[in-house]
DNA sequence: CGCGTAGTCTTACACCGTAAGTGAGCGTCG
DNA sequence: CGACGCTCACTTACGGTGTAAGACTACGCG
């Protein structure tokens, strides 16, 4: 039973006799998330998917469970394209700082599905590869099981509260007004100065900030705030 | 049960004389958000919330815009609920600790709301007032606006991503498995030991620990970093 | 009283996710 | 070879969604 012949003929016909790729999870996921870049998660319907497929809706189900099943799946590809540092590329600082460059980049490619992994309910297996590594890392720089723990939380905190910040903060700086709770509409634009001086001053730098640096920043706390503990721990 | 006489001018009958409430932005957010708590947001639809109201789904829209603007009124209402400390109620770094606190625990009252908040395209006067005391207390310790702008950043990322992983993580630890992208199920509990050891090895702490000292963990970290770099920075 | 206006309701439309059933093409076996 | 069964794409249909359009009702005011 080899694959090869078996994908070979697995070429079928449409009903017009014209030759078509099969479906498979893989191609349906591969292209849901295209579309979801290209256009956004609301946009992304089974039938509209089914369209780019050259297929028909209800023929994805032969290969994904539900729509959801499709969300989770095209979260965990974006995980897959983290690159996860071997163990002899650095000290652990370094790893960490990598990895966590290198997810978030990964997570503001694909700004789109963000939501959906912002939404929690998938841990596929790219994910906990990912998640396996960093742990891996920490518990071979001699951290604690615990402070392992711990670290890790902080930095999956950081990087997913930046990536949302990096695909949510344009909103507020562009033109078109906000409503809310209160029934007013506020654009930082017309804020009446009196009210929010504060945020007024630091308008612009919201405005031209590399979220990048931000990013960096925030790491370098947390990284140094590591280190410290690690040299507490080890010299108690 | 007898309605308030305040509202007795507003009061109107339906057509069959019965005498009801009316509909009000605030009576509608308020009850969205009761339903999103109670349910889920997938389950929030026009038709369920006009229904809770004893109303038609197109009767809401003669005081919400669509169902976008309701989303983003319940987010900003739940901004509402975080404690803004005064001006006296201690250090600088005390306050920031306690809005943060605060912030994390109305998020966490209002789960089903926070892929909402997650996502970014709502940012109410709520929200608004309660960056403009954040960046206003930093301003007042001493940092300069560049530096408050990263410390808000900061602190925000670091809340929203707790947020996150306390509604999130749960999921990880539960019995049933998690399909994704290699269309492989996978659960913590039947993890294969060798590939996921360091996983493993941290899994009990993952599923005993509470998120809220995690949270207070990184914060500690942030805080102290922040206020190492006010120090260094009135040193120079 | 009669008019304007604000608010509610009914109706309708296009679209959604997906349950159920149909039928075509293939591999396998007698 | 013929017949079976399996895989998989298809058609159809159902109950749901958000909301545009317009009809109706009840109120405040001149």
């Amino acid at each position: 039973m080899t694959q090869a012949t078996a994908a070979q003929t697995n070429r079928r016909t449409d009903r017009y006799g014209r030759i078509r790729e099969p479906l498979t999870r893989e191609r349906i996921l591969d292209a849901a998330l295209r579309f979801a870049d290209e256009h956004s998660l609301q946009a992304l319907s089974m039938r509209k998917l089914a369209a780019k497929l050259n297929a028909e809706a209800m023929s994805l189900y032969n290969h994904i469970d539900n729509k959801d099943d499709i969300l989770a799946g095209i979260a965990d590809l974006v995980f897959t394209e983290v690159d996860i540092p071997s163990a002899e590329s650095g000290d652990w600082d370094q790893r960490l700082r990598n990895v966590s460059d290198s997810a978030r980049e990964a997570l503001s490619l694909h700004a789109n599905v963000v939501p959906i992994i912002l939404s929690g309910s998938n841990r596929g297996p790219a994910y906990l590869h990912l998640m396996e590594s960093v742990v891996g890392t920490m518990r071979e720089a001699g951290f604690t099981a615990d402070m392992a723990h711990h670290g890790w939380h902080t930095l999956v905190a950081h990087v997913l509260g930046y990536v949302l910040q990096e695909t949510a903060t344009p909103i507020l700086l562009s033109a078109n007004p906000v409503r809310a709770a209160g029934s007013r509409s506020v654009a930082l634009a017309d804020l009446p100065n009196g009210d929010f001086p504060h945020i007024v001053e630091i308008a612009p730098l919201l405005a031209e900030c590399e979220i990048a640096d931000e990013f960096e920043f925030g790491l370098d706390v947390i990284l140094s705030g590591l280190a410290a503990k690690l040299v507490s721990a080890n010299g108690d």
